[in-house]
DNA sequence: GTGCGTATACTCGGCGCCGAGTATTTGGGA
DNA sequence: TCCCAAATACTCGGCGCCGAGTATACGCAC
């Protein structure tokens, strides 16, 4: 059975092993202290299941069996050869393909005339808001990564976010106004139908 | 136990029973028909537990069982009060608080210094090429639905994704010449390494 | 030296999602 | 009228993900 690139968490595990061996908790360690777990969705369960996964299909070995003090035993892991290529080409098609998501925002967004307009314009502008505090919060983050002396490319996935919540807070305000004023497509359909 | 506002393909499945009555495999047809598949995932087996969900739940309600013809049985739902207060007020939460995701692109260049600068440029610029594709997809499309007549409101969430799709295209191609003019920040570190 | 909160390290049962598979019916061509 | 492809309508076993739970060990206070 071929290895399945499924669960991110999985390439994670890969890039911490290609620097150095380690056992499954320092992984969630590392990950937490670099903020890692705000781009790759980070639990307990499913860090165990996707170590195993990739043992099994050899891409990392169990390399030791430590025993630290009396602490109970902890496996640490390697990277394989096969394992180091896998990253390699996992990130190229990650980067290269446009996968296909569905963010909830588009499927809310798409139903937003069973609301009200007055309703839809006050939920959009509760969006604003929120949004407005994520860019805030993430422009903070970046003062503080880079007054740290962190070079631009050890946060690139920060720069693209804010680049995103950029755009979508400025779609957010089109159509907010669009709504206001009643210059959306369908406007008199849809308030009519709201009467 | 109270109803979990999990998977997307339940809130779709209230908003089709808000119309009219339907069984489960017209749903599916029906989402077909509109291009739903597009903005929320569909498949059957997903599409019979969410609707049994919502049933235990007494959102919504087996209204009949028909027999059309010689076909086996059809069982027809109908939407409750209960369920059609749940469909706005799931509508009103997925606007209003932008929900934590996790794209795969963000993971993927996240990890870019992991590869060489050329192979990362090269990768780069394959995602552009795609990415203008969808574009231009996405551009003909809308072209035919405002063709046939349907008002900006009925499509309004493609409105929203070309917003974001454009965004992402221009940070793309920044990145794109910031590597390839060794501009990005922490550059000579990176090609030094990869020597 | 004893108590207790926190850190360490992992486990396990369950549940939701998936999609290929099944069985029947309809429609159209030869 | 016979056959086969496509449509109709749903089922089911499996698997990945989840996160609360468990158990031990360290360190600090008093």
């Amino acid at each position: 059975m071929l290895f399945k690139r499924t669960n991110p968490l999985a390439l994670a595990v890969l890039a911490l092993l290609a620097e150095r061996p380690m056992h499954p908790y320092e992984m969630a360690q590392t990950m937490r202290e670099r903020h890692q777990e705000e781009v790759i969705k980070l639990n307990y369960g499913s860090l165990y299941t996707v170590v195993e996964q990739l043992a099994k299909h050899e891409l990392i070995t169990a390399s030791a069996t430590q025993k630290a003090g009396n602490r109970p035993e902890r496996t640490v892991y390697a990277i394989t050869d096969t394992g180091t290529s896998e990253l390699h080409d996992w990130l190229r098609e990650l980067i290269a393909l446009p996968a296909k998501e569905y963010p909830r925002f588009e499927a809310g967004i798409s139903m937003v005339g069973l609301l009200p307009p007055d309703d839809a314009l006050a939920v959009v502008e509760q969006r604003c808001a929120a949004v407005d505090e994520q860019l805030t919060a993430l422009a903070v983050l970046l003062e503080r990564l880079a007054g740290m002396g962190l070079p631009q490319l050890a946060w690139i996935e920060l720069d693209y976010r804010m680049a995103m919540v950029r755009a979508e807070r400025a779609w957010l305000t089109w159509f907010a106004t669009a709504t206001r004023e009643g210059t959306v497509g369908g406007y008199d359909h849809w308030e009519e139908k709201h009467r």
